[in-house]
DNA sequence: AATTTTAGTGAGTGATCACTTATAGTTAGC
DNA sequence: GCTAACTATAAGTGATCACTCACTAAAATT
């Protein structure tokens, strides 16, 4: 790996389990085996690095969200956003993305509501087509529900994460 | 109020707004209108005045869950659990304990899933009360639905509560 | 081959970090 | 009115912070 791109994942690594602030670029540059100053060569400053990382955490998202967005059945846009929590969660960089996406949210700057707008959209036009009375707070509902899944996993705190995955899935008709 | 109480209560806002490990001793101090070291001649150390925020909040925490755990009505269970995010969010003291509360619980050592068991059993028993099926799991989902709302409205992102309070109390019979 | 550009280092920089110490004012008991 | 204990401060402490600088090695461009 080039050493821009291993800074990249160590920061990543560090940032999600420790915290932002609680890292220094001293331990990200000795973790990383780089000289501190290359960190502030390649990003230029300890802030650009984060802004990398939520970078590729947007791609990342919008690449899940894709796999939603472009379904056309509405009862299986209901499912796959449920099994949203429970699926990519197998190698260790995509639960850091997470976890760090998560953790951020209560930074004023980066409480982006807005990113998840179009699945929303897409979840709330699905509880219409269905016949729905009330398909804006369905969606939100859903929304809600998965959110909160997610952070239960990434904390470690789901024990069953399978069977109740098929607990939701009975109950939306899946 | 005390200096030793206003010590408390700036280091409650400002480690809610930045964060931890973001907000210094000097800062709080200043805020607070006090010299640094009476910090430390009252809580021993920062991570002392964190602890003992968070024992202060332990105990708002204890009262708000006594209000459901007394209840004896089933039915009345389930609708105070999901008015629990709705209510209660008045001052900004209080909002500043739950925002710290919901921050930490990324971090490993105040990652306490135990506080909520209560409140779980208890679900777990209204609905099993009631008939259901699923009471295990019907409690984690009304947990999880607070859970999520409780942390979108701590961060301004929901729009109309009232109107979204009266949507989940209609869908659980309230 | 000569020159410029890029990647990388390691030893700094002043600022700020959590925390201590020396000292002084205030209060309360005897 | 003396003493002991407590409250409070200002000026420190070494360590660590994000970041810079002078310099080299390698690669790419001309």
């Amino acid at each position: 790996m080039e050493k821009k791109d291993k800074i990249l994942a160590t920061a990543l690594a560090l940032f999600a389990k420790e915290g932002y602030t609680a890292t220094s670029t001293a331990k990200i540059a000795k973790e990383a085996g780089v000289s501190e100053g290359l960190i502030f060569r390649h990003y230029e400053n300890k802030k650009g690095l984060l802004d990398a990382i939520m970078s590729a955490c947007d791609i990342r998202l919008e690449r899940v969200l894709m796999h939603i967005l472009d379904e056309e059945d509405p009862q299986q846009v209901i499912c796959k956003a449920i099994s949203l929590p429970f699926v990519n969660m197998d190698n260790e960089e995509e639960v850091a993305y997470w976890k760090l996406q998560f953790k951020l949210k209560w930074d004023q700057e980066y409480n982006n509501p807005e990113k998840m707008k179009p699945l929303l959209q897409k979840l709330s036009w699905a509880f219409r087509r269905l016949g729905n009375p009330n398909p804006d707070q369905e969606a939100a509902l859903v929304s809600h529900i998965t959110e909160s899944i997610s952070t239960e996993i990434l904390r470690g705190n789901l024990t069953d994460p399978a069977s109740y995955q098929a607990f939701l899935l009975e109950k939306y008709n899946c």
